[in-house]
DNA sequence: AAGTGGTCTAGACCACGCC
DNA sequence: GCGTGGTCTAGACCACTTA
């Protein structure tokens, strides 16, 4: 037995964080969980309020607990993958193109998306009508084969692979680049400005998801984390 | 009146936080604080509880409580301000230059940083003798009095804050620029070329610590970072 | 063996904020 | 008002780890 504040915890943050309960949507009561999981209030209330610090849940009294919604800035560098949450977020109307779509084989560089075959499309995110980003991405079939049958001109897809494709474990790259002729052209620039190019891989267990380049115009764009210190203590 | 177990909380934090506590101090036992704050023994241990969630302090069975040492640096963007470990993990050889250093109050722009002053430093790190780096900040004496004494020549900035000063909140920006005339000359550069901008803020509770910008030569340097979907995993 | 934290119970009073 | 969470008490048993 591990303790009944640990399963009310877990049981909780899996269904957090699987999606199954949406944010917003109202936890069980401390009442309840007293008569669902046989424990006392305290014992409850501990396992709430630890949901609540881990930024899980909200609670407030009389209204209750709810499933927290996602940061607005993110609590991380990291969830800057969606630039229409991003645009919008800033008060600005967001859209955009589907400049080019294509279906092909891996290379071995892009093995590691499976041999399905890739999708590979090119996107220019605008803000206010203005170009914002450039965006090429690879998708891989084996891991996300409903993408094959997706119109991108009417869903962007990075949005679409975080609503449908479920993946566990990322990498970003972070970096100062240049403008090239591509992104000299599609966001108006100078060429040689100074861009920042965010390259963002993602797995689903081993199985690759999607390999993006973002290209975004120096002044137009900086990347805002809040975090706290990372810990050495064993738990 | 707050609480007895929120009391608890705020004495110990100052105590750590301002350093007065080193780390790897003991702490009172729940045995201890019971007796010192008149309280039941769950207050003292959710109080404690709470402090070691919030990394402040690392608890073990039979062994105590303990002021926390510092944080590792991990593999993530976030740890990028200790430059030095990131040079060396590079396999080259780190040094740096202390090029200027002054003590100043706080403009208004810089009050986050506390009413006792702040020091301004300005360091460029060497990777194998090469220009890697130009770095500016500002350390609120509030929080760290003791960067007073230190010889930044010897120790660098950054190194030096994390060894000694413990810190609680942190925010990153990251943007692309081109190199103002500072970088071009510290970093023997072209005009206008693409530079990554890091601007990092730490707080330890509400008390500014440090504010620090590093421009990096766009070709000469990228973040990466791993990451997971979800918030944190359950414990 | 004994000290320390980890967790739980059953009950209580209070604070907040929707209705 | 009254349902909800916030916090506290006094006591209990257990788990771990060091001495």
């Amino acid at each position: 037995m591990k303790g009944v504040g640990r399963r009310i915890q877990d049981d909780l943050s899996r269904l957090i964080l699987s999606g199954e309960w949406a944010p917003g949507r109202r936890t069980p009561t401390e009442a309840e969980l007293m008569a669902e999981y046989g424990c006392s209030r305290m014992t409850a209330s501990r396992a709430m309020s630890d949901l609540a610090a881990r930024g899980l849940v909200t609670r407030r009294r009389r209204a209750g607990t709810v499933v927290a919604h996602p940061p607005v800035h993110s609590t991380s560098v990291l969830d800057i993958a969606d630039i229409q949450a991003e645009i919008e977020a800033r008060g600005m109307r967001w859209a955009h193109r589907l400049l080019d779509r294509q279906e092909r084989s891996a290379s071995p560089d892009e093995r590691w998306l499976g041999d399905a075959g890739v999708l590979a499309v090119t996107v220019l995110h605008l803000a206010d009508d203005d170009p914002f980003a450039l965006e090429r991405r690879l998708i891989g079939l084996k891991a996300a084969p409903d993408a094959r049958d997706v119109d991108f001109a009417v869903h962007a897809p990075g949005r679409w692979l975080l609503d449908h494709s479920p993946w566990t474990d990322g990498e970003h790259r972070i970096a100062a680049v240049a403008a090239d002729r591509d992104a000299t052209e599609a966001l108006d620039l100078a060429p040689g400005e100074a861009c920042l190019r965010i390259e963002r891989r993602t797995w689903a267990d081993d199985l690759g998801v999607t390999w993006a380049w973002q290209t975004f115009p120096g002044q137009a764009y900086d990347l805002v984390a809040r975090f706290a210190p990372a810990r050495q203590d064993p738990r």
